[in-house]
DNA sequence: TCTGGGGTCCTAGGACCC
DNA sequence: TCTGGGGTCCTAGGACCC
């Protein structure tokens, strides 16, 4: 049997552990650059705030219910997160880290599973503050659906355990609700006349494959209780790593983007490192506003290395190349990013005829950098080419201090 | 004025090969 | 009338997720 814990209005929680005032209270959190509404708190929810709302249409309102809004800070909820999966840890090493909120557990072999799962929820509160809800099933998607029960219905407090495809339960959520099914698939199977998860398990799955693809005939097996998603100990090898961000206001100027586009190879360096992985290409894209009147423009450049790399220096100097052969003077850009491409290990590294054979001294380098930073702050040591003035830098006017990863920032205790 | 960022997987179609 | 068959690899785009 597999666990889904999944922190409950997980960004508006992380807000809420460094500021018990708020308890009880309503709680947003806006996307980068304070565009629109990407979590609500439980009270927030009530008041009829939505997902993706933006944050411009709905700032009146916001105002006239007293709600507490936060820009997103992303090195809180990051922080945050690695402690709920840390605590995970101490009840079952298989744990399978879904995203910055839920993680998969496998809890074969365990007695009581709704005793344990109790003990769950109490011991990560007790130790992160992160309120959590535990759904358990024999797969994935019906772990999913019962951690959706676990939240929703009233009189589970948060805890549910489904033993297999019961017709009770599955009857009751919307297809629209089932993890995988999107709008679009949803859409055509409602015209079939499928409407809840129960309708959908009980299709045959081959048929499901020839109507729509493998992705629904898998999450049909699932339901009916056949496990087809995998269970990852290990992270999976990344496939790409990208880093993009909307510019604060308009940006014509090729030397601002030119920062801009150096200070996304630093950061995205900075990932491939991490993860231990070097970039065979990298691409630079860029876009003026889709939704601004005038002249529209996107375009993207690639360029591919003959020997993998994740050095900074060689992922500006690409960078920056790339952005020449795309850059289109006297257009108003609203955005731009970079992506790593084709990343590989260290072992899988194919070496280049032509590369210089010995990278020792960059890759120290490089090691310092990330270790000075790591200690003393993001970017104590940064490169000069990714500018010091950022005019362009995303808007976060409702930052809160990031409590847990900055010195200067720790809370105050008076007694 | 103002509308997020970062991922994955699958499929179809084209280029190319023998 | 009718113009092979079987593959691989790559890319773009769609759908989905949080």
């Amino acid at each position: 049997m597999l666990a889904l814990v999944d922190c409950n209005n997980f960004y508006a929680s992380c807000e809420r552990v460094f500021r018990p005032d708020l308890r009880g209270k309503p709680i947003v959190v806006l996307s980068n650059n304070d565009g629109c509404l990407i979590a609500r708190s439980a009270e927030a929810k009530a008041l009829g705030y939505k997902m993706g709302e933006a944050f411009f249409q709905a700032y009146r309102r916001l105002d006239r219910d007293k709600v507490y809004v936060f820009s997103s800070n992303y090195a809180l909820y990051g922080d945050m997160s690695a402690r709920v999966m840390r605590s995970l840890g101490e009840f079952t090493p298989l744990v399978d880290v879904y995203s910055i909120d839920e993680a998969f557990l496998d809890l074969s072999g365990f007695g009581d599973l709704d005793a344990h799962s109790r003990d769950i929820k109490r011991s990560i509160e007790q130790w992160t503050g992160i309120p959590v809800s535990v759904g358990v099933a024999p797969t994935k998607t019906l772990a999913k659906l019962a951690n959706r029960i676990a939240k929703k219905w009233p009189g589970k407090d948060g805890v549910f355990v489904l033993e297999g495809p019961d017709e009770r339960y599955l009857s009751k959520i919307e297809i629209g609700d089932v993890w995988g099914i999107g709008r679009q698939t949803s859409k055509q199977l409602t015209s079939l006349g499928v409407d809840t998860a129960l309708d959908l398990a009980q299709l045959d799955p081959r048929l499901v494959r020839q109507k729509f693809n493998v992705v629904v005939e898998r999450t049909v097996r699932e339901l009916q209780g056949i496990s087809c998603i995998p269970f990852d100990e290990v992270p999976p090898h990344p496939q790409n790593i990208m880093v993009s961000r909307g510019f604060k206001n308009r940006v014509s100027e090729k030397e601002q983007l030119h920062e801009a586009v150096a200070l996304y190879a630093s950061r995205a360096g900075e990932k491939a490192r991490g993860k231990n992985v070097y970039a065979t290409s990298i691409t630079v894209f860029l876009r003026t506003s889709p939704f601004a009147p005038g002249p529209k423009y996107s375009n993207a450049a690639t360029i591919t290395y003959p020997e993998a790399v994740n050095d900074t220096p060689a992922l500006i100097r690409a960078a920056t190349q790339a952005l020449d052969m795309i850059f289109r003077p006297g257009l108003d850009y609203q955005k731009a990013g970079i992506m790593l491409t084709g990343l590989v290990y260290e072992a899988e590294r194919q070496a280049s005829m032509f590369a210089a054979p010995d990278t020792s001294k960059k890759e120290g380098l490089m090691a310092v950098m990330d270790k000075l930073n790591d200690r003393y702050g993001s970017e104590t040591l940064r490169m000069a080419s990714s500018g010091t003035n950022r005019p362009w830098w995303m808007a976060r006017e409702r930052l809160s201090p990031c409590y847990t990863t900055r010195w200067s920032d720790l809370a105050w205790v008076r007694v």
